[in-house]
RNA sequence: GCCUCGGUGGCUCAGCCCGGUAGAGCGGCAGCCUCGUAAGCUGUUGGCCGCGGGUUCAAAUCCCGCCCGAGGCUCCA
């Protein structure tokens, strides 16, 4: 059944002719009503009293918001293309009607059958307009049925939860001890029950604001973020680092669409079998979705690439600006879930699962590496290795030997069947100050997709095969890093330690506060001395008192900061205000850049984002 | 997508319940202060009270819808 639902001020409307030989019996009279709700109905095929019922329910749940009492039912075929036969739609229509009136309310009827005439106003509210559909009790268990499919499937998906022990042991997660291993039973939690304490928004995303890193962008769509100059130095020396890493692996950068075409067949394919929420484009004649990964541009080229056994392991690496995933409402948060975001994205194309498990390893450590680099050590992420049952029982001790390397305990999710495209995945989970996790490295061995994308290599024997494909994202994306970083540095707050980001990603390294003007001078030779050895220093020559100046130092997290004046002149040594230290260090300048130098060693470098003098900068928030 | 809470100068927030001249602190700007390690003083600027509609003589305040944010579901290759 399908109703047009009108709140009207009046409707008026007079009988012409029958239309139909069973039409009602009626007078050729003007009627008109005020303040009604109008509802135009047709009857489909299959509709019964059950439907009738229903829809002056919901009709009735209606009114009441509207403060409406008074109906008009008004038999209308044009609604829809399925129309029931006329003798069972009178039928129906004169159901609604006792039942709207046993209800009590206020119930008219237009005369079924009837060519009318009819005016009607309708009210300007937004609630004036409804339409519905209303189906019969049977189509809403077909409807029902498709939904326990999908559960059917999920069941596949049945998965045992345990912990894998460096020494090899692999215990139930509900017989572990986690004692010394709060983080892991925090992730264990997160991950087994989806179980959430937290009641506050996540620390990140004030730091976030103040630090001036990132923002919301109210003139996008959500989860789309706003970078500024401080945010960026440290979202782009992050991706320097994963870069030169991949490339140190052995792995070939290349650049790839972001946006592709709906109908390219293997895509179409691709995304049955991905069922994350994509962003639409149109374009001329075209339909395009904007890519929610980095694999079809890598699958697509080496699709067209030749390549034998020789070049293998075959790895590509991108670093996907953006990758778009439309996530839904409520789980877009800060930095954590974005709707656009920077992943890197690294493929190893495999001959077979020996080459695999050994380049798997290989990966493994690498993610290791560079999450420390990245300046997230061991103790602030957990590790959880997943596998098919069959998996794990064919490679017990390759599994064992990536606990061992990880040298602690892991979460380890076995699957009853294979659900996904990959039979085995692991990933790296930062725990944040809501207890929840968010997956920073991961790395999948896939068995589908080289067939599918028809990717073949030569082997040795001359025949064409499909590799297997590994998908590793070495760091996960750039802007949950720097949400683990700012959580972390919460966390260190939290227990009373002072917040701060790596030195070597901190916007400006070095501050100088001159006492006052008289000691601009001084000041300056000394931010060149540093600036000449690529430290990142500013000097804030605003006219605020000195000790205002250290404050807001102090809240921008600089690691150092170096009053000067009239004994600085007099002398070389600096009383350096140390962060981390927290107190202050008589030191010479020498001494400073070489210890700067010392702890930034081999991270990369980019020079100060924003002006030099505090005085020439502009606010972005606060 | 669903439920709950919120949106008021650039920022943080009060006012809303009970409709009647829009408030504070911070910031910005101007002036004074020239300072030894976490907030110096005075003045001043700045508001489609998220957007649209409704009720009312009158709406930041009441009602409806939408948008945006947070929390919880759900989701999460």
């Amino acid at each position: 059944m399908r109703i047009l639902q009108l709140h009207s001020n009046f409707i008026q409307y007079k009988p012409i002719q029958k239309e139909i030989a069973i039409a009602e019996e009626a007078e050729k009279e003007q009627k008109r009503l005020e303040e009604i709700v109008v509802l135009f109905t047709a009857v489909e095929e299959g509709d019964n009293e059950a439907v009738a019922q229903k829809a002056i329910d919901e009709v009735q749940a209606f009114l009441e918001k509207l403060k409406v009492n008074r109906i008009l039912i008004y038999p209308y075929a044009h609604l829809s293309s399925n129309l029931a036969r006329p003798e069972n739609a009178l039928k129906i229509v004169k159901a609604m009607e006792a039942y709207a009136k046993k209800i009590g309310l206020e119930t008219y009827r237009a005369p079924f059958g009837w060519n009318k005439q009819f005016t009607i106003s309708i009210k300007g509210h937004p609630l004036a307009e409804q339409s519905r559909t209303i189906l019969p009790a049977e189509a809403e268990e077909k409807k029902k049925e498709k939904v326990s499919e999908a559960v059917k499937a999920q069941e596949k998906l049945k998965s045992t939860w345990y912990i894998l022990q460096p020494d090899g042991k692999m215990v139930p997660v509900e017989e572990f001890d986690f004692k010394g291993r709060e983080n892991l039973q925090k992730f264990a939690t997160y991950e087994t029950s989806k179980v959430r304490a937290s009641q506050q928004a996540p620390p990140h995303v004030l730091l976030m604001k103040r630090l001036e890193i990132a923002d919301y962008e109210p003139g996008s769509d959500p989860g789309n973020i706003r970078w500024y100059p401080k945010g960026l130095l440290i979202k782009s020396l992050l991706e320097q680092l994963v870069n030169a890493k991949m490339t140190e692996y052995g792995a070939m950068e290349v650049e790839t669409p972001i946006m592709y075409d709906f109908q390219h067949p293997s895509l179409a394919d691709y995304i049955n079998r991905f069922p994350a929420r994509q962003y639409i484009l149109k374009s001329e004649n075209k339909t395009l979705f904007l890519r929610f990964a980095a694999c079809f541009g890598q699958f697509l080229m080496v699709h067209d690439a030749q390549f034998s056994y020789k070049q293998m392991p075959l790895k590509v690496y991108e670093l996907t600006r953006y990758s778009f995933r439309r996530e839904q409402r409520g789980e877009v948060v800060g930095l954590r879930r974005l709707r656009a975001f920077t992943m890197p994205d690294c493929h190893a194309f495999c001959t077979d699962r020996e080459q695999a498990k050994k380049e798997f390893l290989i990966r493994f450590k690498l993610c290791m590496q560079i999450l420390e680099e990245i300046g997230l050590s061991k103790g602030d992420y957990e590790a959880a290795i997943r596998f098919s049952k069959d998996f794990y029982e064919e490679n017990k001790e390759f599994i064992k030997s990536l606990v061992k390397v990880l040298g602690r305990p892991a979460l380890s999710e076995m699957w009853r069947e294979r659900f996904f495209y990959f039979i085995m995945k692991w990933d790296f989970n930062f725990v944040d100050n809501q207890d929840k996790a968010a997956a920073l490295s991961t790395d999948q061995i896939d068995v589908e997709n080289a067939k599918r994308y028809n990717i073949t290599y030569v082997d040795e024997k001359g025949e064409k095969r499909h590799p297997l494909i590994m998908h590793c994202s070495p760091s996960g994306a750039i802007e949950r890093c720097v949400y683990a970083l700012l959580e972390k540095a919460y966390k260190e707050q939290q227990k009373g330690k002072p917040p701060m980001l790596p030195l070597w990603l901190s916007p400006t390294q070095v501050r100088i506060i001159p006492m006052s003007d008289k000691y601009f001078e001084h000041a300056e030779k000394l931010a060149d001395s540093l600036d000449a050895q690529n430290v990142r220093v500013d000097i804030d020559d605003q006219t605020f008192t000195m000790q205002k100046r250290v404050r807001e130092a102090e809240r921008e997290w600089i690691p150092y900061i170096i009053v000067v004046g009239q004994k600085e002149i007099e002398s070389d040594v600096l009383p350096v205000r140390d962060r981390k230290a927290g107190k202050i260090r008589k030191m010479k300048l020498e001494e400073l850049t070489n210890e700067i130098e010392e702890i930034v060693k081999g991270k990369p470098f980019k020079r100060l984002p924003v002006p030099r003098h505090l005085s020439k900068r502009p606010q972005f928030y606060g």
